[in-house]
DNA sequence: TTGAAAGCGCTACCAG
DNA sequence: CTGGTAGCGCTTTCAA
């Protein structure tokens, strides 16, 4: 491993001459320069970055931090942070999740000292079961959930009236006894997407009473959910499944059993991940764009750490559409 | 930003016992190492990983460089990276790609001093215009891309055999005037497969010619050349695209021309991403587990890591098996 | 068992 | 414009 010294003392210079060089600082003669950038080029010398953030104390890194990376859900939130962050010439360091809050709390602070920011995701509804913003001393954006106490930035989706939004259609498409599948019970996303089926219901269809299935965002879950329908004999003519993942399998499940998506149950789901437009019939879902989710999130991030105090909009919250599809019209492919 | 320095003088030890005790080195009394964990403890004491790796000469952190984050593909291999990583308590760092040799290049640079190793994925076929292992000076693992000088351990597919079996299993099927689309031009995967593709048709169809439409990988490529497919009015009967992605895209569109997928002509893929199972009809591929190339290629960086070296071995290539689905059997789904 | 001190590789300050 | 030098925050000999 080549240092700075050694290209140093082959150009016969001293380090600090070799460093100024090296980082482009014009304060360098012409040849001074040539002769240090042909040492380093000869000695095949590559800085070494840990070294310099100690110094510099930036790592032109960013932390992200998610419960998991399972799904397109948490790939193009990546993808997303990485459209910003790249721009501004800083690393992605993802740090390990899988889902408990102790195991966030950890990787939280395992990355104190690597990175000059944190895009986290709580694993849960509580975001400040994580220890508040003061307690890790770094500049934080919370991705898709609001703290408490208010005082750390972050960006999420509407999804109250986002679920609002799917439930009111499901009953204009005439819907009258629809099923919801829920997400996890301690995730924040999921409760209030209940809740907006909760609320239309009520609101619309006093009569008749919500019927919940429990879920965890998983296909799995819908597979579940699809079975429990089919062989319950329930009741239903529409399904509004706490996320797109669900929604898929359900449907892939129901079709299977011979129900006809679109016509003798109305299917929708919530993300528009990508795949919501590939299957068939494609699914009705609201979007959330959740790319933007993910660079509006992290530009916010690198907003903060150029020293700009985001006042009013130290908190966002993006409002969702509603992608109608064949899943609920029942259109033709 | 507390220091170690203060948490020493908060407990009144010195900086060398307070690391020791922070660090579970037994060598200090249980009431010292009291002393200094309620110290820590008192003052939220975190670790600077960043100063800890400069004198451990060990970052506990991998790089992994990709040519792009777009699909299935990248998500489902960082996926696989990130099971077998996190086992081993590193951190994943995400490098900045986007494409050009030369900014892999960079983002290898500088990624040393920040990682104790390095996954690459090379964008084009050439990987060891990259410069070689011994200009990086550091451990690295080949992703999907075998170098020329064989001194890197790689991991990747057996896209010649894969496409091979696709072609062949067409042309059992009845398939005789097949078209190929191609990936990128420079990628090593996709003229692989395009030599497949080319030897079993000269193989098996001599008096055939090879009908071969540019592509790139992406969903628009797929696009397009059903556009090509169907104004010209081509004769063919099937199609092997080189990357699901591409053939589900194009799917979709023979699908809305109206051409009847699985029996007017049969398509299959490459991949064997999660989507392709969840289209209708179900995408007929060449399955290369994805995920577990990503954890192959990450254990076979640790065990490196590990000081163990890795002689036979040094290079995996993964037989990839044929998943036949209704794209090309027609059966309903 | 504990403390003092020498770095890890680099940047930045202060003189010259 | 260039060189010496003091750290960045931590670990790790080497003595005590």
């Amino acid at each position: 491993m080549v240092t700075i010294r050694e290209v140093a003392k082959a150009a016969g210079v001293s380090v600090a001459t070799a460093s100024r060089a090296l980082n482009g600082l014009s304060i360098v003669t012409a040849e001074t320069r040539a002769k240090i950038e042909a040492a380093a080029a000869e000695l095949n010398y590559v800085p070494h970055s840990g070294a310099r953030s100690l110094t510099r104390r930036k790592t032109d890194a960013i932390g992200v931090i998610l419960p998991d990376l399972f799904g397109e859900f948490f790939s193009e939130m990546i993808r997303g942070i990485d459209m910003a962050v790249h721009g501004a010439g800083k690393h992605l360091l993802l740090g390990n999740m899988h889902g408990s809050t102790e195991e966030t709390v950890l990787a939280i602070k395992s990355m104190r000292g690597r990175v000059d920011g944190l895009l986290v995701m709580p694993p849960n509804s509580r975001a400040e079961s994580l220890g508040d913003a003061a307690t890790w001393q770094i500049p934080t954006v919370l991705l898709n959930a609001q703290p408490q106490n208010g005082d750390i930035p972050f960006v999420s989706v509407d999804n109250y009236s986002g679920a609002r939004m799917v439930t009111e259609h499901l009953i204009d498409r005439g819907a009258r006894k629809i099923v919801h599948i829920s997400g996890p019970a301690s995730n924040r996303d999921a409760s209030e997407r209940m809740q907006g089926y909760r609320d239309v219901l009520r609101e619309r269809l006093s009569d008749t009473h919500p019927i919940i299935l429990p879920g965890n965002f998983r296909e799995d879950a819908g597979r579940n959910a699809a079975q429990l329908l089919l062989n319950r004999d329930f009741e239903f003519d529409a399904v509004f499944a706490a996320n797109d993942m669900m929604a898929v399998d359900l449907m892939a499940e129901l079709t299977r059993a011979g129900v006809r998506v679109g016509h003798d149950v109305l299917v929708a789901g919530f993300d528009d991940i990508p795949l919501a437009r590939y299957i068939s019939p494609q699914l009705t879902t609201v979007h959330s764009d959740i790319t933007r989710l993910g660079s509006s999130a992290a530009m916010m991030l690198l907003r903060l750490l150029n020293g700009e105090a985001l006042g009013a909009d130290a908190g966002i919250t993006i409002s969702p559409t509603l992608a109608v599809r064949a899943s609920t019209t029942g259109a033709s492919a």
